[in-house]
DNA sequence: AGCACGCCGACT
DNA sequence: GTCGGCGTGCTC
């Protein structure tokens, strides 16, 4: 009897297709298997996701299978269901989330080889070839080549077209052969039971909050949980719930937001529970992560800990997932295949019927809002930090430091203790404006404003990175241009270099100047106390392990409060929160709050560190304006080369959710902002709706047969 | 995503 | 008259 196999390509098609499985292959394929198919004209890679004895359709003319890489399948079961639900949750196809689910390197590739053939060759020296393909007959007269050796030779377009129909005239020969990309590990041998220590303390809080986990956890069933509290308290509970889950020869997974935050927590689980621990996230190098990979398959991991990639951690009986820092942003990044990061855990959570625990010390609004309404929010008690904090209301413009802080500083500064500023706009200013005529330089790419950047003295659009040597005079009517009021962290340095001149004033940010190499120079002298302030951005935010100091200052945390975006309180109410990390602990330390908004509750809630207060006010103005959690959104971006295709797009997309649903509100399409991203240009689309359910399905129809890049978030 | 097929403008 | 643009639809 025939064998067939559902087949799904890393392409956007996200229907698996049926090939026949010629017997050579019979044994070797598995559901999981990579394999080689003909696809159209082509030859490409895909995933088996099931086998089966029958056609789909009796009348269906099947092609059969060209080629299985590798013996073991790469993918369980387990990951093949888990992305066919990630791939119906945020709109990408199926095919291409397999591929993300496995480390590149350890992927198989074709490797393809051209080579004349006889025919050809005759043809070349009759000279009865066309130009183009006697280009290519040129190249390959002595040696075969690769298509990619011949297209960066040729440098024209369509040589993959060509190859192909110089193939079908027989004049040349392509070879198309499986590069093993396996290598033999021999690892240690699998670690035994480990023996846990028993040094293991939780005060009564943490015992409680912990026990009404563990009882879920012996059910085995899919269940929720929001911790929110201290980072501290938090790992002890985290690190309480491995320990168990590990006892029930279960496994557990870890999320943290970034490679940063990854060290100590790595460090404490290891010396409390052993070598069982499987590591990743996009700083290894391809080898570190094949080992990786290694430990988890062998089953020799108890855990995995890593940023977005170890969500597809190939772990047998998992039954923890803990997703940390909740409220962190990179999780709902754009980069790489669009997707948040918080749901696709959860999934993972569900799809294991595992255990969910999300923790933070200021979750997002939803996530507080639907725990709290749910029941399984766990509060592990406020935080309080000793230091004394001052709300400076700061409305003038003359300066742009408050002279209450200079003063601070001054003092801190003579006792000899640094202090650190924090301040986030790069640059010396956000934009230039001719005085006579209203000029501001452009990007000309991205339409924004380019920001002055004075060290360098370039002009770096902040939207697309580009760089132009900064040109101070109005290229309209010569005129010098001056600095628009909206000062960047270059200037803020500069007036305290003023204040005080003989103090050492230091820049950390995300700048192309500041190298990495600056940038850890800048960290150690402040360290080594070479520098006596330090003024940074939020990339200074995202640094851990400074010696912590007795004066904090941050500056407008209210301007994230201007963005257009719903979540923009609980962004000023995490920076504020960010400026207390790099206080010491102690009654003398102080932190000073410049703000122009002192009465904004996102503020005040956060300079006091009353988080609930802070989500009773937020809560309330959701509600009143109709924001997530109380409505759905979708945000709905199309890109393409060419605006125009960009835009139609977005304008079909509009139609047809028109006519699909009147309950739905439509916002758009606009440019979205960048209106171009890596030179594609960008088209948005806003949905507003009652119920997530209708949103869904509107969004599937509607996007259906749409090719130009797409890319949905959903909102809560 | 590629690639073919198919329908309208400028040119050897 | 053709070459070539890109809109639409299919790929087991």
């Amino acid at each position: 009897m025939t064998l067939y196999a559902d087949v799904v390509p890393p392409l956007p098609i996200d229907r698996p297709y049926t090939y026949t499985v010629p017997p050579e292959y019979r044994d070797r394929i598995q559901v999981g298997s990579r394999v080689l198919v003909p696809l159209g004209q082509r030859l490409i890679t895909g995933f088996v996701v099931g086998l089966r004895k029958r056609k789909p359709d009796a009348a269906l003319e099947l092609k059969s299978i060209a080629g299985v890489f590798e013996t073991a399948p790469l993918i369980s079961p387990a990951i093949l269901s888990y992305a066919a639900k990630l791939s119906r949750a945020f709109f990408l196809p199926w095919g291409e989330i397999l591929q993300a689910a496995v480390p590149p390197s350890l992927l198989p590739r074709t490797r393809a080889i051209v080579s004349l053939t006889p025919k050809g060759k005759e043809a070349l020296e009759k000279s009865t070839l066309s130009d183009e393909e006697r280009a290519v007959a040129d190249q390959l007269v002595n040696r075969a080549h690769s298509p990619l050796f011949l297209k960066r030779k040729l440098r024209t377009k369509g040589v993959s077209a060509l190859l192909d129909r110089m193939e079908r005239k027989e004049l040349v020969r392509i070879e198309r052969e499986l590069k093993r990309t396996s290598r033999k590990t021999n690892e240690a041998p699998p670690v035994g039971p480990t023996q846990l220590e028993l040094d293991f303390s939780l005060d009564e809080n943490l015992r409680l909050a912990s026990g009404t986990i563990i009882e879920v956890l012996a059910k085995r069933e899919f269940s929720p949980f929001l911790i929110v509290g201290s980072p501290g308290r938090r790992e002890a509970v985290y690190l309480h719930l491995i320990r168990q889950t590990i006892s029930r020869s279960g496994r557990a997974l870890v999320l943290v937001p970034e490679i940063s935050r990854m060290p100590a927590l790595i460090e404490k689980c290891k010396s409390q529970l052993g070598d069982i621990l499987a590591v990743l996230h996009s700083g290894l190098t391809d080898r570190q992560r094949e080992l990786e990979w290694q430990k988890m398959i062998e089953s020799r991991a108890g855990v995995a800990i890593g940023t977005r990639s170890v969500l597809f951690a190939p772990l047998p009986e998992l039954r923890l997932v803990i997703l940390d820092e909740e409220h962190d942003e990179s999780y709902s990044q754009q980069e790489g295949l669009p997707f948040d990061v918080r749901k696709a855990a959860r999934i993972r959570a569900e799809e294991e019927k595992a255990v969910f625990v999300q923790g933070s010390a200021a979750p997002t609004v939803e996530s507080y809002h639907s725990a709290r309404k749910g029941g399984f929010l766990i509060d592990l008690g406020r935080e309080t930090h000793p230091a004394r904090v001052r709300l400076l209301d700061f409305r003038c413009a003359r300066e742009l430091v408050d002279p209450r802080l200079k003063k601070a500083m001054e003092e801190q500064l003579r006792k000899g203790e640094p202090a650190i500023l924090l301040y986030n706009r790069r640059g010396y200013a956000s934009s230039l404006v001719c005085p006579r005529c209203a000029h501001v330089p452009r990007c000309d790419r991205c339409d924004l404003s380019l920001a002055y950047h004075k060290r360098e003295g370039k002009f770096i659009c902040h939207a697309c990175r580009r760089t132009v040597a900064a040109v101070l005079t109005c290229p309209r009517c010569g005129s010098h241009l001056t600095v628009r009021p909206t000062a960047g962290i270059e200037a803020v340095a500069e007036e305290l270099k003023v204040a005080f001149p003989r103090s050492r004033v230091e820049i950390f940010a995300a700048d192309e100047a500041t190298r990495k190499e600056k940038k850890e120079a800048i960290l150690k002298g402040f360290e080594r106390k070479e520098i006596d302030i330090l003024v940074g951005t939020r990339a200074l935010s995202h640094q851990y392990g400074l010696p912590p100091v007795g004066l904090v200052g941050i500056l407008h945390p209210e301007m994230v409060l201007q963005l257009a975006d719903f979540r923009s309180a609980h962004k000023a109410y995490l920076l504020v929160r960010s400026a207390f990390r790099f206080l010491r602990e102690g009654k003398a330390s102080e932190l000073y709050i410049q703000t122009s908004d002192p009465d904004h509750h996102s503020i005040r809630e956060a300079a006091r560190g009353d988080y609930t207060g802070f989500f009773e006010k937020e809560i309330r103005y959701r509600r009143l304006l109709d924001y997530p959690p109380f409505s759905f959104l979708a945000e709905v971006f199309f890109s393409a080369e060419k605006a125009r295709s960009a835009a139609s797009a977005a304008r079909r997309f509009v139609a047809r959710v028109r006519a699909l649903a009147k309950s739905i509100q439509v916002y758009g399409p606009s440019l979205a902002s960048p209106a171009r991203k890596r030179g594609l240009f960008r088209v948005q689309v806003n949905l507003k709706a009652r119920r997530a359910g209708i949103l869904n399905g509107v969004l599937r129809r509607s996007l259906e047969g749409i090719r130009s890049g797409k890319s949905v978030f959903l909102y809560p």
